[in-house]
DNA sequence: TAGTGGTCTAGACCACTCA
DNA sequence: GAGTGGTCTAGACCACTAT
């Protein structure tokens, strides 16, 4: 047959997509610009709606695309970098503005979370929703998790209800003497409610960042938090974090 | 239709599948068992394969399953914890027996890595390939990019090709006194020749690890770690990193 | 109401693994 | 060669956003 080259490792359509549409990115779009829509793409490149899909939903997943039902896909800015553990001996923090404290409730935890900081399973937690906000987008929800014997002073009078309660939780665990910090990254999937805060679909890819606060040689506080995969690139260490964006992608074949 | 149920916020068939995948595996399955074919649990479901496909697909995205192609989709352990950056003043270990030099290079390094390096865009650059294995699985690829200035001593006697150039490289970076180091994670996509290496196929969601290294008041070494996503936990700090699996994940809906 | 992305179907063929 | 997951098609309808 008269193919004009014979790839001896044929590339999926959606792949070699996705390297042409990647490289238009760079070169004949800005930030912020708004993409043909799905059909018309995928007319223009002569391939079905879902073949084009796989190729932009790759392109979300690495952080160049934002999609937009109703809306439509437009060309991201780069990743925020957010700084995550940079103060190894630091509790998360009450005050300041990244974090906002959003709601806390009393009660026995998830038994994977009593297993995590030691407790019994029936000990009452707190628990404390908060919500982090960057560049004006919010990019974590968290739980944070606080035995009751962590906070041993804090009585309900102090605390009402709500975000006023969840500072007063803060507020008590920062008296304790930090011994160190714990962290883990792992990939996870939004569930509906992170999704909803996150302002992203369920299931949406997210980085979980799970930290366990050590005072008094024990747990004292069990942190979850949901980052946006797409829009965040997670910090650690001394200063700021590297910067690398790859730009044009040659694949190697 | 005499629906049973009318949902007032329709979940899509692919979440609510995921669900009950999900349960199932908790209470059926034990870790490495095989499930049925796509196209035998598709029928049994009553949805069409590209249906019962995204459904596994978030699976897989959260460890939970692994697919492979002309074998079959088994049941995944549980992710494995790998240390990234515990010691906080630790060069990249030439010894020891997680990361294996696999090769190593000499050339102009792409403009990214130059900038991140702060080197001319001509200074030649030593490329470092290794690869670490966990628990018999290889789970990163890394390249680790070493101006050459870093390394003054080293003479291409000494480092004649392969993986001996490539230690050789990392036993003169061990003699810089090492000042700090910053890091950074976010989602990626496996290039194809992480893919290959890491036995996934291109594209497979990946955490990529940048690593810059601090020393004479420079950089004086770039690490770019790709981390196979569906199966490892990134731990940070003092010690282990904890592991919260959070089990039946019930959905709020 | 028009236009967008999100979900879903019922097929087809391909690439790979293994007996 | 039989069986698996991976890719691809050409449709359809739905949920959401903006006007």
């Amino acid at each position: 047959m008269g193919t004009t080259q014979l790839e001896s490792v044929p590339e999926p359509k959606y792949w070699h997509l996705k390297t042409v549409l990647s490289e238009a990115l760079d070169s004949e779009f800005s930030v912020g610009e708004i993409l043909p829509n799905e059909r018309d793409l995928a007319a223009r490149f002569g391939v079905a709606r879902a073949t084009l899909r796989q190729a932009l939903e790759q392109l979300e997943l690495e952080g160049r695309l934002q999609r937009r039902r109703g809306v439509g896909t437009t060309v991201a800015p780069p990743r925020v970098g957010v700084a995550v553990g940079t103060q190894q001996h630091a509790w998360p923090e009450a005050t300041g503005d990244v974090w906002q404290a959003v709601d806390c409730t009393l009660a026995a935890p998830p038994a994977a979370v009593a297993a995590a900081l030691e407790t019994r399973p029936d000990e009452a937690v707190y628990t404390v929703r908060r919500s982090r906000v960057s560049h004006g987008q919010p990019v974590a929800a968290e739980l944070l998790y606080v035995p009751e014997s962590s906070v041993p002073d804090l009585s309900a009078i102090d605390a009402p209800s709500g975000p006023a309660r969840a500072r007063a939780v803060l507020r008590e665990l920062e008296r304790l003497q930090l011994e160190g910090r714990d962290s883990a990254v792992e990939l996870g999937s939004a569930r509906a409610d992170d999704a909803k805060e996150l302002d992203r679909l369920p299931g949406a890819p997210v980085l979980v960042v799970t930290t366990r606060f050590l005072a008094d040689g024990r747990t004292a506080a069990l942190s979850v938090a949901t980052y946006r995969a797409d829009t965040c690139r997670l910090t650690f260490g001394d200063s700021g974090g590297v910067e690398i964006h790859q730009g044009p992608e040659r694949q190697a074949s």
